[in-house]
RNA sequence: CUUACGUUGUCGCGA
């Protein structure tokens, strides 16, 4: 059984939801674990309802389930419903408290996260990330601040937060001195200074910063895919674009906006037609190159046969 | 064997 579970998590990180469902179903010996495991599978795949009703379908519940729940809610923005969730639990630790409060935070209900953290019985150094990330997403960079000086801890998450605040308001400075004075970097850090980097047009450091990089993914190659269309260097992009090792959802869109602003709508297309998955952000990105390059035309016919609209 | 925090794209919302 343990084995059974592994696998099913293993489904279900890969993206195989219907596999993930399958084993679910062929298999007799199922713990709680097994139906936790099932939620989380589900969550990933955004199938809220699908989520609730193996909830309902669950011989009992544990503290694991209901945290599930609160994520799986927040995460797609039932706010009311996580809170519900939350409020209906019987027992609560700290991860709940935290997935609250994060929850809050992710759909932009500052005062209710500052809230949770206050009534919180006992926080960790995830907590107070959830906290500080809490307010630095709200733009509140004073008060972001303060938390990041005054934390108990801070790691390699906490510094990273505060990276991309800094960036966010164009303070690369400020980004590369909480960038600098850690003691560790891991890809992700090395994604948020480069992010901040690429946001405020440093294309020089930016591009040091990614050949410097030990290792890359998807979000390092969009961010430099990014800025060189975002700043008229659409042939640089086009370059990256090729050079990388493979291409997401994410890309493809970042290069349909980047050949639309440069006036090439038909490479924009060529690209958006390539696409494997298409979801409604690069829709919309399509859709604004026809509108903004007049072609209402085309942007209508696109626009009707859209799967889904938003 | 399962759950909470950080990094990339469109639009909107805030300012």
């Amino acid at each position: 059984i343990y084995l059974t579970n592994l696998l099913i998590e293993m489904y279900s990180k890969c993206g195989s939801l219907k596999d993930a469902e399958k084993l679910f179903q062929g298999t007799q010996e199922i713990n709680l674990f097994t139906w936790n495991i099932l939620i989380e599978a589900y969550a990933r795949g955004g199938h809220v309802s699908k989520a609730k009703s193996s909830f309902d379908s669950m011989p009992e519940w544990e503290l694991v389930t209901w945290n599930i729940m609160i994520k799986t809610y927040a995460r797609f923005g039932y706010t009311e419903q996580a809170a519900e969730t939350f409020k209906r639990m019987q027992a609560r630790d700290v991860v709940s408290w935290t997935a609250m409060l994060a929850g809050y935070a992710q759909n932009g209900y500052l005062q209710e996260a500052r809230d949770i953290f206050e009534r919180m019985p006992e926080r960790n150094l995830v907590s107070w990330n959830a906290i500080h990330q809490a307010y630095a997403r709200s733009g509140e960079l004073e008060q972001a601040e303060d938390i990041f000086r005054e934390m108990p801890e801070r790691n390699v998450v906490s510094a990273t937060c505060m990276v991309s605040a800094y960036g966010d308001k164009g303070r690369v400075g400020d980004a590369r001195r909480v960038f600098e004075s850690m003691e560790s970097w891991d890809l992700a850090a090395c994604n948020a200074m480069l992010g901040a980097f690429s946001r405020n047009g440093c294309l020089e450091r930016a591009r040091a910063m990614f050949d410097m990089m030990p290792e890359r993914d998807f979000t390092s190659w969009n961010s430099m895919l990014a800025m060189y269309g975002q700043y008229g260097h659409v042939e640089e992009a086009v370059r990256m674009f090729g050079r990388m090792p493979a291409l997401d959802m994410v890309s493809c869109t970042i290069m349909v906006i980047a050949y639309s602003r440069d006036g090439n709508l038909q490479q924009a297309r060529l690209i958006f037609d390539m696409m494997p998955e298409k979801d409604t952000a690069a829709w919309n990105s399509m859709l604004q190159g026809y509108a903004h390059t007049g072609h209402p035309r085309a942007c209508r016919d696109l626009f009707d046969v859209m799967p889904e609209k938003d």
